[in-house]
DNA sequence: TATGAATGAGGATTCATTCAT
DNA sequence: GATGAATGAATCCTCATTCAT
C-alpha cells in the first residue's frame, strides 16, 4: 500500500529538475506510480473501473502489466490510490486557489464558479467527480472518504461564500444548504458531462464556459437582493 | 425473488384481461421481457454494464441464464432494449403531462421541474440517466440514439418553456439554450446523486425535493423580469 | 430405442399410399421419424455430429424439438438410428440390385462400379460414407457395426467379381483383396467428395460420371489378360 | 504430458542450437505455436473441429487454456492455422522431392504414389486430409485457399507426370484429368481411412503399403500403351 | 401427441494476477 | 527493478434436454 509522494502528477510540463545532482533514473523511479494513477484515472473514467484493462493502464504508461504490480498490489487497490491521490491533490489544489480569494460576495461568488471550473471540472479532477459517480456503489468504503474529503469541505466552502453575501445584506435570505445544492449541481453535472456524452462525436452540445457564465447570471440574478436588482448584467455578448 | 406477474412500469396502455384464466404460462411469457429490462436497470445502474453479471440479472427476475437468452440475444443488446424501453416510455409520458399544461411562465416553469423529478428522476428512469452518464463512451451508437431520442427533445421543450416567459415578458430577455443547460444541470445532478453516492450510507445528505424548490426559487427570481421582482416568495417553511 | 419400419426415406415425390385405408394421420405418425431421420442425415453430414443443433434436425423435419425426443431418447441415440438405419435400408437396397447382375465379367465390372455410384455413391447413402469417416472415432461401437455390415459385405462381392474373372481367365491373375481396396478407393473418395469440397462453391472439379468411365477403363485395361489386350476400349468421346 | 522442445514435424529447417544454454524460456516461447499447432491437428483429425475442446488442445502441448490464446486469437484462426501450417510445410515437402526426379515415365509414376504416401499420407499432413473433408463445409475460406494451395498444384503435379508418359508413348492416349483424379481417389482414400475406420480396433482391414502397390500395379497395366504389355510385373511375394 | 419455454452443464474467451528470468 | 509468458477463475453464451401445458 504504498503511498506515492507529493508530486504534481498530471502537469504536462516539468519544470527543470529543482535539485540537479539526483539521478534521473531516481526521478522516473518515483514519478512512475504517478503516471500510472494518471494512467489510470484517465482510463477509468473513459471506460469505467471493470472495463478498463490492467495492461491498458500499463501501457498507457509505458510500462508493463508486473511493473504495475510493483507499485499496486491489486486493481482495486489501484482504484483506490487514484482516488486518494488525485482527490488530495488535485481537488485540495484546486481549492487552494479558489479559498484566498477575497472581494465582495457577488465578485467572489461569480469568481469562485468561474474558478471551480477551471481547477476542478476541465483538469483531470473533474474525471474523479465522475469516477466517483459512476464506480462509489461497488466501493461502499470510498464513499465515506470522498464524501469528508471532497463533498464536504466543497460545501462548507460554498456554504460560507453564500452565508457572506447573507450576511452582509447582499444576498437575499435563502436556505443556504440547500441553494448551495443548487448551485453544485450543474457544476458537478457539467464535469460529468466533458467525461461522458460531451466526449462522444455526438455530445458537442455544450460549450461549458458558456453555460457557466448563464449559471452565473442566473444565479446572481436570484441571490441578489430585492434592493439591489438588478446589479448584475447578462454579460456583453452572450444575448 | 419473483416478481409480480402484474408487471410494472413501463408498458404504455395494460387492457384488463379479457380472459381471466388464460394460460399463466403465457401471461408470464409476456411479462417475462419486462421484467428481466426491470432486473437489467436496476443492477446496470447500480454496479455499471461491465460489473453486473448476466446471470444475476436473469436471477433477479426469477429465471435462469438460458431464459435471459430466449428474449435478448446478447448482453449488449440487453443494455440497447433497457435504454429504448425504459427511455421512451418512461420519459415519453413525463413529456407527455407536461405538453398539456396550461398557465403563466413562472407556474408552468415550477410545474415542469416538480414533474421532472417526480416522472423521471425519483422513478427508475432516472436509473437510465446514470447508466447513460457512465456508459455513454463505450457504445457511441446508444450516444446517437439518446442525444436522439432524449436530450435534443427534452432541450427543445424546457427552451420552449423558457423561450415562452420571455416572449410574454415575463422572464428577463437570457440566452434560452444556455439557461436551459443550467437548469437541467442540477435536475440531471440528483437523479444520478440519487443512484450514486446518495445511495450510499454516507450519502443522505441531499433532500431532494427541497433542493428543487431551491432551485425553482432561484431560478425564478433569476429569470423573472426586474420590474415584477419579487414576485416568486421563497415557499413558505423551506427556508 | 423404436426403429421405423422399413421406408424409401429420402424420396421427394410420395407415390399414392398403397393401403388407402389406413389414416393420412397414421402414415404421417409412422413416418415422423424416417423424416427426423432423413434430416439428421443430412445435416449430419452437411455440418459434422458436433455442429449439428436437434433444434435445426427438428426444424428442417417441420417438427419441434421437443417431438424429436418422443422418437429419440437423445442425439448420440438419433446419430446412431440414422447409421442403423439408413445403411440397412439404403446400403442393403443398392447392394440388392448390384448382387443381382448377371454377365461376363468386363460388363459386370463396368455395370457394378456404375450401378455403385448410381444406387449408393450419388444417394443419401453416399452421405452415411462420409459421416462414417468423420464420426467413427468418436462413436467406437458403430465401427464394428459398420465393418460388419457395410465394408465386410461390399469387399466380398466385389471381391466375388474379381475373382470371377481372375478364375476364368478374363482377368490377370491378382491379388484380389489388394485389388479390390485399390477399386473401392476412388469410389468411396467420389462420394465423400459429393459432400465435402464438392459442396463448396469452389469444387466443381470433379465430374463424378467421367471420373467412374476413368476409373473403369483404367482398371479394366489394369485388370484383363494381357493376350486380351487391348479388349477396353477407352469410352467414345472420351479422349 | 509434455512434448519434447525438439518439436518435431513442421519446421523447413532447424539449425543447431548457437548457444546451447540459452534461454529455455525464449526456447519455449518459440516452440510454443508449433506444439499446439500438432497438437490441434491431432485433436482435430481425430474428433473433429467441433468435438475438440480447446482445453484439451493446449493439455495436450502441455499448456494451459490460457497460454494458447496468447498465441491464436480463436479456434478458429486456430483451425485456419493448422491447414496453412501443415498444408504449406509437408505438402510443398512432399512436392519438393518428387519434383526433381528424373527417370522413366512409368518409374516417375510409382515412385510418386509411393512418395506421396511416404510423405503425405502416413505422416501428420495425412490427417488434414481426413480433417479438410470433414470440415470444409463448414469453413468455405479454407475450400478456397484448400484448393488453391493443395488440390491444384498436386493436380497439376499428377496431370504433369501422366502427360508425360503419354507424350512420349509410354502410356496409352487418355483423359489425363480424369485419370488423375481415378489415381488420387484411392490415395486420399487410404489417407483418410488412416484416421476413420482405420484408426478403431476393428479397422485393421487395410494393409496401406500393399493396397499402393496393388494400385501402383493395377494403374500401370492399365496405362501403359499395347505394345509394351505387360512390362510392369506384379510385384513378387505380393500377389 | 406435440409444443416451445425453461433449464443449466459445458465450452470459448478474457483478464487479473503470478513468477521465473 | 522490469518484463511478459503463463495461469485459471470468472463470465458470456450455446444448446441438449426436460416438462408443464
Amino acid at each position: 500500500m504504498k503511498t506515492a509522494p507529493h508530486f504534481q502528477g498530471a502537469a504536462p510540463a516539468q519544470p527543470a529538475n529543482p535539485t540537479p545532482l539526483i539521478h534521473a533514473r531516481l526521478r522516473r523511479k518515483e514519478a512512475r506510480p504517478l503516471e500510472l494513477l494518471d494512467a489510470a484515472l484517465a482510463l477509468f473514467v473513459e471506460h469505467g473501473f471493470a472495463a478498463t484493462r490492467i495492461e491498458d493502464v500499463a501501457a498507457r504508461a509505458g510500462v508493463s502489466k508486473g511493473t504495475l504490480y510493483l507499485y499496486f498490489p491489486s486493481k482495486e487497490e489501484l482504484l483506490k490510490e487514484v482516488i486518494r491521490h488525485k482527490v488530495v491533490n488535485q481537488i485540495a489544489e484546486g481549492m487552494d486557489v479558489i479559498r484566498q480569494f477575497e472581494g465582495s460576495a457577488a465578485e467572489l461568488f461569480a469568481v469562485m464558479i468561474r474558478l471551480w471550473w477551471e481547477r476542478i471540472g476541465e483538469t483531470p479532477a473533474g474525471g474523479i467527480v465522475k469516477l466517483m459517480m459512476c464506480e462509489v456503489r461497488n466501493f461502499p468504503e470510498i464513499a465515506q472518504f470522498y464524501v469528508d474529503e471532497v463533498i464536504a469541505p466543497s460545501n462548507r466552502m460554498m456554504a460560507q461564500m453564500v452565508q457572506r453575501g447573507v450576511a452582509s445584506g447582499e444576498f437575499r435570505p435563502v436556505d443556504v444548504q440547500r441553494v448551495v445544492s443548487a448551485l453544485v449541481g450543474p457544476l458537478v453535472f457539467l464535469a460529468m458531462n466533458k467525461h461522458s456524452l460531451g466526449a462522444c462525436s455526438v455530445g458537442h452540445l455544450l460549450d461549458a464556459k458558456s453555460v457557466i457564465e448563464a449559471q452565473i447570471d442566473l444565479a446572481l440574478n436570484g441571490l441578489l437582493a430585492p434592493s439591489l436588482h438588478p446589479p448584475h448584467k447578462t454579460p456583453k455578448g452572450k444575448q
